[in-house]
RNA sequence: CGGGGUGUGGCGCAGCCUGGUAGCGCGCUUGCUUUGGGAGCAAGAUGUCGGAGGUUCAAAUCCUCUCACCCCGACCA
């Protein structure tokens, strides 16, 4: 390709709408562009990285046995009342009505559409297991899309289906789904990490996300380095302490004036934060609950929901109706709500808390002594240094751009809609389902997130939009440069090597600073200079310094480079 | 949805407080020079100042409403 026929539009300066690093390389390089909040255009650039991405997802999953299809993007909202999914989705999901008022969805994934497909035509256990998935574009509302492509509104994912006659076969399938996103992924370049991971709104049992390591993710990950213990923070379980230390102190009330947190109480009495107790005060529907963490601990929402089901943090009138005091100095000690204890608190002796009473806390509190014996649940956040819950190591805790996801959903879809085949047995069983997704322009995104300096993108080889680019300088005004060059151009194509030649009648710097931008991994440069000496040019994305090279060798070379 | 903020030429911004007929940088066009790291000089083009209404002799500027977008918090590929 020449860029003269080619669509390259960098820009200099960064649209004021892009805060994170991997939006503002995008908008700056041309890969996107914004067309409304969310929502963008693949510019031909980018269109080529999503293409080198698509083509390793397609390769992988076909290897691994799974047959491409594809699905409507546009969906008739019956489908979505069977499932139940048309009122548990809520507004992410985007509903509209067709000129006849008929109900329909753009499907945010398809698993709807394809249990619809599994119950017309997979009648028999013959014809199991099989493994249905497409590459396509799917749309959630979010509230607030942000981040550019990490999280539009629109973008594209991979999503597979699979059916089962029984567990054992869907076990078989998700092991090799496991594997196969872990070829995937390495074979993108990427750094990357499988982690258990809650199973969230889609349900079902087992579940693995697929994260992409990069200091600015969403997520946190705990993982130890001595074993493969690695979990999204949502889920990875606390380490409990196994016994509590007697009591060698009495309980002693301390005035506190002013000292509203765990940490100014703390610094006031000169003691550890881990002799503190954080009280927080939620409600569930309309009871009111005391949960108990160390005053170094964070709650862990999704465990307290797994605990006493959904609820919502107190108001200061809730708090002062239920305990008579204000936030700040709430505590546990002769109160009459619920309390939830932390295990790491049940564990605790002579421990500090609120004592109820504005501007006073208490010291050397201790259970079943000063009060009764908590309900005792894993509540809390796993902090880096926490014992591995396999028992290796301690963990660390690392942050990471999710970018794959696999489920296993057994029968939720399957009975909802009933969707059954006749097993050998001659009897109608529902299928048991998994479902494994991909973000594949999220991917794009997170590669950027991970890969990229001070001069712009430094795209991973297999996904870059070119494999290397051919930078003439002077070949507008130098015959021996362009003649030189159209041979070059000619011979590594004929090499079938991928290779853009930056033909513009630009300024070096201009052409230099494009090529690094958009994250070219290989460059040759040809020059009047060079030339004179037989030499080429060559200089990695990242590499410090150029090399020069015989030119007959520059074929050769870069294809050993490109491997 | 809640909270904060921004809308002025293609992009980045100033002007607004204290109303007086719109400016800077980049980009774009043309010419000359320049040609190994985002060139220099000269000449140019491009604006319903997000939209609607109001106040005023006069509104980018003040008031009201509205739309769009961005940033921080409860979810997901």
């Amino acid at each position: 390709m020449r860029t003269s026929k080619f669509f390259i539009s960098t820009l200099k300066e960064v649209p004021a709408e892009a805060e994170v690093v991997s939006h503002r390389l995008m908008l700056r390089a041309s890969i996107i562009r914004r067309l409304s909040a969310g929502i963008y255009t693949w510019l031909p650039l980018g269109m080529r990285v999503l293409q080198k991405v698509e083509a390793i997802v397609r390769e992988e999953m076909n290897r691994a046995g799974a047959v491409e299809l594809s699905m409507p993007v546009v969906q008739p909202g019956e489908l979505w009342q069977e499932s139940h999914r048309w009122q548990e989705y809520g507004p992410e999901l985007l509903r509209f009505k067709d000129r006849h008022e008929r109900d329909f969805v753009i499907q945010p994934t398809s698993e709807e559409a394809i249990t619809e497909l599994a119950r017309a035509e997979l009648k028999s256990y013959r014809r199991l297991p099989v493994h249905f998935y497409q590459i396509q574009t799917k749309f959630r509302d979010e509230r607030r899309p942000r981040f550019g492509i990490m999280r539009g509104r629109e973008f594209i994912m991979k999503d597979g289906y699979s059916f089962h006659a029984d567990y054992e076969s869907l076990e078989r399938e998700y092991r090799n789904m496991h594997d196969t996103y872990t070829r995937i992924f390495t074979r993108l370049g990427l750094r990357f990490r499988p982690v258990a991971a809650d199973t969230g709104a889609i349900g079902g049992t087992g579940s693995h996300e697929f994260h992409v390591l990069a200091d600015s993710g969403e997520d946190a990950i705990a993982f130890s380095p001595q074993s493969d213990y690695a979990a999204n923070v949502e889920l990875a379980e606390a380490f409990a302490p196994s016994k509590r230390s007697n009591p060698s102190e009495g309980m002693k009330k301390v005035a506190t004036p002013g000292k509203a947190t765990c940490e100014a109480v703390a610094e006031l009495l000169k003691l550890p934060l881990q002799r503190t107790v954080k009280s927080v005060a939620v409600m569930h529907e309309s009871e009111f609950h005391l949960l108990l963490v160390r005053g170094d601990h964070a709650l862990n929402e999704i465990k307290t929901a797994k605990v006493i089901g959904t609820f919502r943090f107190a108001g200061e009138k809730e708090i002062v109706a239920a305990l008579g005091c204000k936030p700040g100095y709430i505590g546990p000690v002769g109160v009459k709500v619920k309390l939830i204890a932390d295990r790491t608190v049940a564990a605790m002796s002579d421990f500090v808390c609120g004592a109820n009473e504005e501007g006073f806390h208490l010291t050397g509190v201790n259970w079943g002594r000063d009060l009764p014996e908590p309900q005792v649940a894993d509540i809390r956040n796993v902090v880096a240094g926490d014992p591995s819950p396999d028992g290796k190591g301690k963990l660390e805790i690392a942050r990471g751009i999710e970018v794959g996801h696999i489920f296993q959903l057994r029968t939720k879809y399957s009975e909802a809609m009933k969707a059954t085949f006749l097993g050998e047995d001659g009897t109608a069983r529902p299928f048991e389902m998994g479902c494994y997704g991909i973000g594949v322009t999220r991917i794009v995104a997170a590669a950027i997130e991970q890969n990229h300096d001070a001069r712009g993108i430094v795209f991973p080889a297999p996904m870059a939009p070119f494999q290397a680019c051919l930078v003439p300088i002077g070949y507008h005004k130098s015959a021996q440069v362009r003649e030189a060059a159209e041979r070059l151009y000619g011979e590594l194509r004929a090499a079938g090597i991928d290779v853009l030649m930056d033909d513009r009648d630009e300024r070096p710097g201009v052409l230099f600073a494009d090529m690094e931008l958009i994250g070219i991994p290989h460059r040759v440069v040809l020059s009047e200079r060079g030339l004179g000496a037989g030499n080429a040019e060559y200089k990695g994305r990242r590499d410090e310094k150029p090399q020069d090279l015989p030119l007959q060798d520059v074929v050769a070379f870069l294809k050993d480079r490109l491997g």
